[in-house]
DNA sequence: ATAATAGTGTCTTTTAGACACTATTCC
DNA sequence: GGAATAGTGTCTAAAAGACACTATTAT
């Protein structure tokens, strides 16, 4: 039978990745190098991505997780879609979609990647295959947009983190200095963090308080610092 | 010859627009009814939307064009993509994409619409075909949270507009009162429309200067008002 | 003691908001 | 004059930001 759908030319549907994190005090894109025989842009760096697979994915962020969890052997504690890139230029085998998303993660769960997956800096993201330049520049954007000020670069630190920590997170993240004592004012207002009793990270100097995210209080979105 | 492409199940990629106007002085969003021949929810109030064409479409953005002129004779100023929706559950005849995006128009550009198209009042959604209620709540959202601060409630002006008919309009959309010295003075600071030398709006009452959008300051966006 | 980082108190500037007022038209 | 809408000046409260300070550790 043929049917309406039928009509037209197929397109297949995928999602990447955006993954962030801080390394070193800086904010890092996760990107991972081509196959030598890919069809397209082959032994190139690009963006984690894959194809839905309608059986398999209940939605595209189900879809997205499954190829993080594949590709890069990560469950993102925050994920969120971006933006969807359509057209039928991005692509040199033809019409296409990508759904974008975007992650943040600890970059201690990052320790086992595969060889061919790479931290780069989100100040100097070399040439990517496709059109992952452009969507790795919307998600940055996004990232600044939302981050001032939200609970969400939370996501780049571990559970236990010191306020100088923090602050430095948010400072990658919004790529500007911050005033330390009005950071800690800001927060205070806030209220997502709370001090875990007694427990200090002892460092080369002063010791400091350790912190967490309140129960329940992560990803509250808000004003400008 | 059998490429990847061909071992996952079709999926036929879609756009739906949540078009939105200020009519008698109500936020209102655009539905149609399907027809009663329809595979799927047929009679029902829904978006108007359709599949992409990929050998007709350039791109997500072109194919809303097209909907949009082909089903109800409009060509928004303003069109922005909304979000993607993306899974197994949404239509009955399977796994779907609908790339959403929104628009906003001057009521004025309605005036001629089919039979088959009504506006319904933004606080007054009716039960509406696939998920597509989700789909206006989403919209709703965002336009209220990006219009304050920005030009964007300009979109739903006709050219020339009093500054109480762009009061009213930013109310409507951000869905509060506004203080008419507070706002004027907040205009004034971000700078983005200006009188038209000589030209007033008589009426019932006391005639009001008329206002344009400074060229090129359309949609600059900025904090709170 | 000194270097280094943690943590705090206070003042100034900017912005948001409340409120009261004047102005010009139609009737 | 009264009703109705247009348009403005000023004061107050809240938020953002600058800056200088004290505190506690390692060496």
């Amino acid at each position: 039978m043929t049917t309406e759908i039928d009509q037209y030319p197929r397109v297949i549907p995928a999602v990447d990745i955006v993954l962030m994190t801080v390394r070193d005090g800086r904010l890092k894109i996760l990107v991972h190098r081509r196959q030598q025989d890919a069809k397209t842009f082959p032994g190139q760096l690009a963006l984690p991505g894959g194809h839905i697979h309608a059986q398999e994915d209940a939605d595209s962020l189900m879809a997205a997780r499954r190829v993080l969890k594949t590709k890069v052997k990560v469950d993102p504690s925050y994920l969120e879609q971006l933006y969807t890139f359509a057209d039928g230029a991005r692509d040199p085998s033809g019409w296409s979609i990508s759904i974008a998303y975007y992650a943040l993660v600890p970059s201690a769960l990052l320790e086992h990647m595969d060889r061919s997956v790479t931290l780069v800096d989100a100040e100097a993201i070399p040439r990517l295959a496709f059109d992952h330049n452009r969507i790795v520049d919307v998600a940055i954007e996004r990232v600044r947009n939302k981050a001032s000020f939200s609970s969400l670069p939370c996501y780049l630190l571990p559970e236990k983190f010191t306020l100088g920590m923090l602050q430095a997170a948010y400072e990658q993240v919004m790529n500007t200095t911050l005033n330390k004592a009005n950071f800690r004012k800001k927060l205070e207002e806030l209220n997502f963090v709370e001090p875990i009793e007694g427990e200090m990270q002892m460092g080369k100097q002063r010791p400091a308080q350790l912190y967490r995210v309140k129960p329940g209080r992560l990803a509250v979105f808000n004003k400008t610092i």
